[in-house]
DNA sequence: GGAGGATTACCATTGAGCGGGAATCGAAGG
DNA sequence: CCTTCGATTCCCGCTCAATGGTAATCCTCC
């Protein structure tokens, strides 16, 4: 739907080129971005031109592009993420007061978890969440939560698909995990033990919206070894509690579990 | 440079329909949207429709239109906002911590302060200040720090242009100006009584970066009422180097003073 | 000084973007 | 039920901005 050959709009070309960034590639020279996201050469050169001159796109002193404050501006003035973002501090900084390791908020976005916000740069713990980063729904403690208590239909359509298995626990059977999903709603949280990196486990509880449809998930990662990770969960519902009054949330926990398929 | 009568390429109308969002006007009609950004009605659907389809704009079930997740996620990716802000956070909270108000981080961006980050949703005192936003230079604690370590070159630029006057206090003529940041690098911190909303002063302090250039400024927020708001400094100052030293500076502060114009 | 890469300059081709106008949908009101 | 009035979608011919090859230029680094 362009005049390009491949038949993409700008607008597409324009999110190729931004998502060709990210945490380990923070910034890189025309011509590797050219590469990276396989725009002919003088597309990306005359395109990076536009770019940099509404600010998206920044050049450093070496030559080198990187995203533009102007990208960060735009994406999160007026954003709901931010909205969602500040509700929920105040309650992770208790949060992460209390426990100590890190502690993250996630949304359900594309099939993934999105996380929006996380405390703590505890280097003592390994944790692969990073904020604007995404990890899948079915191997993580915030994506079971997202995922439980969304609508069934969705569930449907999503524990159809195959799923990758990245450690020994990782659930990837369909009726296994159904079956887990109704655990987490009846729990009311999820607990995952070492499902994407082995040495940490994720524990998770949902944030609701005034609708009484989950809206986060709030985590928190904590070493495997941990005696007893369940004793964690009082504090997070409590605070998740608090994201949610604070969302406008007046509803009660039954209201929740209407929900479940 | 486009097809368009008005001659702008399709990137300069898209950061015009994404800024036509802020926190006043998170979501609107597309009509009205078109209104706002002054497009034709028929372009600004056929963008819309573009945008929504890369997820960059969202609908919403009434069919208006908001920032969508993605242009979060693009924005803050690989955003060198986003590192300054995670070294950040973790001194910001003892700060807020400390000093029970709101707590502000901002960088310099075309001519004015760009806030970052803010802590502490304390309503009892008047703070515009809002992560995302932006508030001329002379008129903040943040943006006279921010400009007091600038470089002579661009100070004079800045200070050529004529300055709003927003209250009584605000200082607005260049020689008075230039005095007064010759002090903020001397006191190592600025404190700006009532510049901007009368009832509650900034008092902020320079964060340096590895080449000894200012990179952000640190601020809080008090009631102008306070008995003596110096006090802050301190912790400030504390706070300020610590963010620094987690981006690489190692200098000192004459480092900084030779700077000065 | 020359090999290899990044960047800029040039330019003929063409279809995506453009935007006016009319039709359709939809809610509010009489 | 009918009528406004605004929002939204559909239609369509025009045209120039975007396209992307090739070639020249500018850098480094060895």
């Amino acid at each position: 739907m362009a005049n390009s050959a491949s038949g993409e709009s700008i607008i597409g070309r324009f999110v190729k080129i931004v998502s060709a960034f990210d945490d380990r590639h923070s910034s890189m020279s025309v011509a590797e971005l050219g590469r990276r996201t396989g725009l002919p050469v003088t597309t990306t050169y005359r395109l990076v031109n536009d770019l940099l001159q509404e600010r998206l796109l920044e050049r450093e002193p070496g030559g080198d592009i990187h995203i533009g404050t102007r990208m960060w501006e735009l994406g999160s003035r007026g954003s709901k993420t931010l909205s969602l973002r500040e509700a929920a501090l105040p309650f992770m900084e208790d949060v992460q007061a209390v426990v100590q390791h890190s502690t993250t908020l996630g949304i359900l976005d594309s099939d993934e978890v999105l996380y929006i916000e996380r405390l703590g740069s505890d280097k003592t713990i390994v944790d692969i969440t990073k904020v604007a980063g995404r990890l899948p729904l079915h191997a993580t403690s915030s994506g079971l939560v997202l995922l439980a208590h969304s609508p069934a239909a969705y569930q449907d359509s999503f524990l159809a698909r195959p799923l990758t298995k990245f450690t020994e626990t990782t659930l990837t059977d369909p009726s296994e995990l159904r079956r887990h999903l109704a655990g987490i709603r009846q729990r009311g949280f999820a607990a995952m033990p070492g499902v994407i990196v082995p040495e940490s486990s994720g524990i998770a509880v949902p944030v609701f919206g005034p609708d009484n449809a989950i809206r986060a998930a709030l985590s928190v990662v904590v070493p495997r070894n941990e005696e007893n990770p369940a004793a964690r969960v009082p504090v997070l519902m409590a605070s998740a509690r608090g994201i949610s009054r604070a969302l406008g949330w007046r509803g009660e926990l039954k209201g929740t579990l209407r929900q479940s398929h």
